[in-house]
DNA sequence: GATGAATGAGTATTCATTCAT
DNA sequence: GATGAATGAATACTCATTCAT
């Protein structure tokens, strides 16, 4: 049965986000989802494994929320601002994610799981490169204007969980602009 | 002896950054730093604030190396570049550093004591401030400026680690002018 | 398996009278109850549970030793005389749980759960109550009757196991009628 | 100075009655005495040495307290009183001492320093061997008669600090004759 | 598939004792 | 005499993983 295993799965998410990968046993994870420790160890080779499985899950999830709407039809600063939108909308409604995926990218020893995201991740790509190309953005290569746009996207999202500031639509559209600015000619 | 503490913190700081918190018992900071480990209980209370305490030194220490050249009597844009570059500058040069930094503020359970820090941030909202004052900002409360212009220069740092960019003077200063185009009018 | 809670109960008994209760590491009681260090927290929350659980199951067994035959049935002498006698009886072929029960009981910090017995020692007060009652005993406490007839059992017991008296037959008899004149008038 | 060796065994008898041999460690009978860790070593061989020592002068001063008014001219039956009296007012106003008495007498390990009381308990010997020639007690050995007159008084002592019983003046006499009744004729 | 009892290596922490100063 | 930093063996307890049922 899948349910079982995304109920593994969702339990451990939420447990390392309150309490962190080792302060997480799997016999925790195991009350927690209602199954046996045992059972565990049949949809998930070891624990490592079962974390970096939620880690891609969760990451896939995360990129495709941001990108839904991307489309080559629109626009370029539309298509920038829908998918810088859409990225602080999945953020704000999936708190226990974000903590996640910022434990999990920070951590050390997490083999960091070279899962190929490079065919999820292509339309910040197209977007940069149309960019460059038409000459709109400032000459600097796409990883580094899409650090310029989303790294202050991401670090005010942390602040917004840690109360100092409230990213409500407002605030959310004027960060955006100045991301736009940044990169923009 | 100081000696000996500072030691012991050394030891932690590299081991933690290579291996994370929990995989690094306690027993391997005494062999490493060349201790018994029983006077590590000598010097602090247990783990977590041998922890806490080098997380406080280490981040002070960082402050205290970006702010160094901040003065009121520079020019405001002078101020900003000297600011950014000594981020990046030290952030460079202490690799370790900024891995126990970035995995100890995204790890669950410690309670961050930001507190602490406010005399030693005040010069940044002071930065802030005085250009919103001045009308050279774009109209955003201090903290948000505060993240257009750094947090992409923190993200940098990490995909200079991971080898994807290469963090040079050229690049930096081009960062760092975009950074500056993005909070001012 | 009930079997393996016992292991452990019966393997932490001998161990901690004979070695006292912080002189008997989990290691060892695990290694002479032939099971495994942890399991022993499957079946106990922890060390002093496990002590505890095994003082209850003792001072349980010991008091329906000594009551066993009680029956308001028999005369009041002679109920006396068969408590006093398995109290005895049961002493004396006990060693190991006589030191467990002293050692505890005359522990600090070990909270006692006296008020579980109050049940189970019912008959005690019942038998004292009754004689006087019935006039038989001298107007003093339940509680100071108890201890007027039983403190020089237990005391003797101790010197008994010391090699200092030689609580045989006879003795025991002699002392018997000791403690029931003492408490009647 | 006498007064630091002093220090060291009052600081170790109010702990180890509060918390228990184990739960005493050196370090804290030194802080609490003052006195650095190191020179409890110059006073005491060890640990266990401490413990004996105290053992040894808390014994020596209740037995002399409790003996205090021996006098082979009174008249046996006050002499038994007094004795009994002493015993019972010593404990009452001594409740650390009694605690650390029973604590240590009912802890296997600790070798019983079988060190020489028999001169100091000489007393009781003298009393309950003229009682038996004289024919006014009943015919049992010494240490028999001595526990059917004293172990009542000790075991309502313990039940006086555990708050069931209040040992005032008239129920301390009432016990005291009880005590008498047993074995006299 | 599913359970949960069982294992045992691993971990933070304590503490009696020593010894350089 | 006196200090208290230093040692390191010892200990309670945890937890990923296995496996008989």
């Amino acid at each position: 049965m899948k349910d079982k295993r995304t109920a593994i799965l969702e339990a451990t998410l939420t447990l390392i986000s309150e309490r962190g990968f080792h302060n997480t046993p799997m016999s925790l994870i195991a009350k927690t989802s209602g199954v046996s420790a045992g059972i565990i160890y049949h949809y998930f080779a070891n624990k490592e494994e079962l974390i970096n499985e939620l880690y891609k899950e969760i990451k896939l999830e995360y990129l495709h929320a941001t990108l839904a709407d991307y489309s080559e039809d629109l626009p370029l600063k539309e298509r920038f601002y829908s998918t810088w939108n859409n990225y602080i909308r999945y953020s704000l409604s999936n708190p226990i994610k974000v903590l996640f995926l910022d434990q999990f990218e920070n951590s050390p020893l997490v083999k960091h799981v070279e899962e190929d995201f490079s065919e999820v991740i292509a339309p910040f790509f197209h977007l940069f490169g149309q960019g460059l190309e038409e000459g709109a953005f400032i000459s600097l290569p796409p990883l580094i204007l899409f650090e310029l746009s989303f790294a202050p996207a991401a670090a005010l999202i942390k602040r917004h969980f840690a109360g100092f500031v409230n990213m409500d639509d407002e605030l959310t559209q004027a960060v955006a602009d100045a991301c736009w600015d940044a990169i923009t000619i």
